[in-house]
RNA sequence: GCGUCGGUGGCGGAGUGGUCAAUCGCACUUGGCUGUAAACCAAGCGACUUCGGUCUUCGCAGGUUCGAAUCCUGCCCGGCGCACCA
């Protein structure tokens, strides 16, 4: 049962604090308890908000994998308490509060991609509600008494709120507490995070040794950019999404800045990185292909991953149709306007004149239209 | 509560009675060049149109005016200051 942890030897300590990792704080704490050959207690903690998973994200859920299977105990803690509160890391804006409802359909969601990197049932899973909704005000005082408020208002995202004047709500501050609480409760050797988390993660380490003398690490994974360069984002529409289909998946990357390849072989992808230095050296097409496909295949298995690569080949740098092409049966008489308009492949009748005009309109065989570069379109005429 | 400033298109941010479907930047779309990369060049970016125009937009609701994003009234929302420390 209680099975030898694995991970003793260097190269498994260097691998397991180094890729796809921002900071180790103190770097040798974690060095001592990793090599120990002890089984720690790690921890990753998340609020469901019902985003929807993408690459960024998969890299904390794939560090917490990966300490998993060198052997440690991990327990993944889920904020239903947080949730309701919010975080305001990164935040430039105040978090509207979710319902204990939500949060429900939340993680249901969430654990369902989470899912497709981890497997949750090899993992003690926690919510904290179940100890932060019977903290007493009493108990929230002496937590508070840990910190300043000098050390809360230097926060970044706080500091640019006041000088934009920009409120920050008093509940704000105690989210640090209540996720610090969190690591006390727990009592743990290593708590993983992004590293927007590093602040909470440093309360919860200041929390935990206070209250329960064991000294935690904290590992903080990057934040890797998005198909454009930047922090890959829903908001800025360029993040690849763990339920994206295959051939969507695939394409992404392959859009992805060449500059890319290195990083995104290292943090997205479970290749050696002796292997990663191999693929480097390929023309950086090849290089990006085989990180597509890597990508992919993690999501959705080596053949969808196949058929991703060579559908994109044919349709992409033949000029080819898709293979999974959207067909439909229309009367001959119907304008090619309203087919689009109503097939989702113009937003608008004067979007169409428009995409017409510049010439993105195309029919490159009998019944088959492509508009711009991926909107695909075969349409079967009727009598 | 009082005072004060402000709410404009995905975002930032102009405009302060007509020439405003609304300058500009970013984002985005499309064409060119390519490797569905980047960079670069060009065009577009509310809807409908018989391409002449027409219609709906500038927090919400009314009003003034030949005419309002722009003026007035009321309402809603937000910032800051004051009210405690002084």
């Amino acid at each position: 049962m209680n099975k030898d942890v694995d991970s003793t030897s260097s190269l498994q300590v260097a691998e397991l604090l180094s890729r796809g990792v921002e900071k180790v704080i103190p770097r040798e704490l974690a060095e001592k308890k990793l090599r120990s050959g002890e089984k720690l207690r790690v921890y990753f903690g998340v609020d469901p908000t019902g985003a929807k998973l993408h690459l960024g994200h998969s890299v904390p859920l794939r560090k917490l994998k990966a300490f998993v299977d060198a052997g440690h105990e991990v327990i993944f803690l889920v904020g239903s308490f947080t949730a309701m509160i919010g975080d305001p890391s990164g935040r430039d804006i105040m978090r509207i509060p979710l319902t204990r409802e939500e949060v429900e359909s939340n993680l249901k969601t969430y654990k369902e991609q989470a899912g497709k990197i981890l497997d949750l049932s090899k993992i003690e899973v926690r919510y904290n509600h179940e100890w932060l909704d019977t903290l007493g005000f009493k108990d929230i005082v002496d937590l508070a008494s840990n910190f300043t408020a000098q050390q809360m208002l230097q926060r970044d995202m706080f500091d640019k709120r006041i000088k934009e004047g920009i409120p920050i709500a008093l509940h704000e501050f105690l989210y640090p507490l209540m996720v610090g609480y969190d690591s006390v409760v727990l009592d743990v050797d290593c708590e993983l995070g992004g590293s927007d988390q590093e602040f909470n993660m440093l309360a919860g380490r200041t929390l935990q040794s206070a209250y329960k003398k064991r000294d935690k690490f904290i590992l903080t994974t990057k934040l890797i950019e998005g198909t454009d360069g930047r922090k890959m984002s829903k908001t800025y529409n360029n993040a690849i999404y763990l339920e994206d289909e295959a051939g969507d998946m695939y394409g992404k990357v392959m859009s992805v800045n060449d500059d890319l390849t290195k990083t995104y072989l290292e943090n997205f992808t479970d290749l050696d990185m002796n292997e990663v230095e191999e693929i480097l050296k390929l023309h950086p097409k090849e290089a990006k292909m085989r990180l597509a496909f890597e990508i992919t295949k993690l999501y959705h298995g080596e053949e969808k991953a196949k058929e991703a690569q060579e559908n994109f080949a044919e349709t992409f740098s033949k000029g080819g149709i898709p293979a999974d092409i959207k067909i439909v049966k229309a009367d001959k008489d119907t304008p090619l306007v309203d087919i689009f308009l109503e097939q989702g492949l113009v937003a608008s009748k004067t979007e169409f004149n428009r995409l017409n005009d510049e010439g993105a309109i195309k029919e490159i065989e009998s019944g088959v239209y492509r508009v711009g570069k991926h909107r695909f379109l075969r349409i079967e005429w009727q009598d």
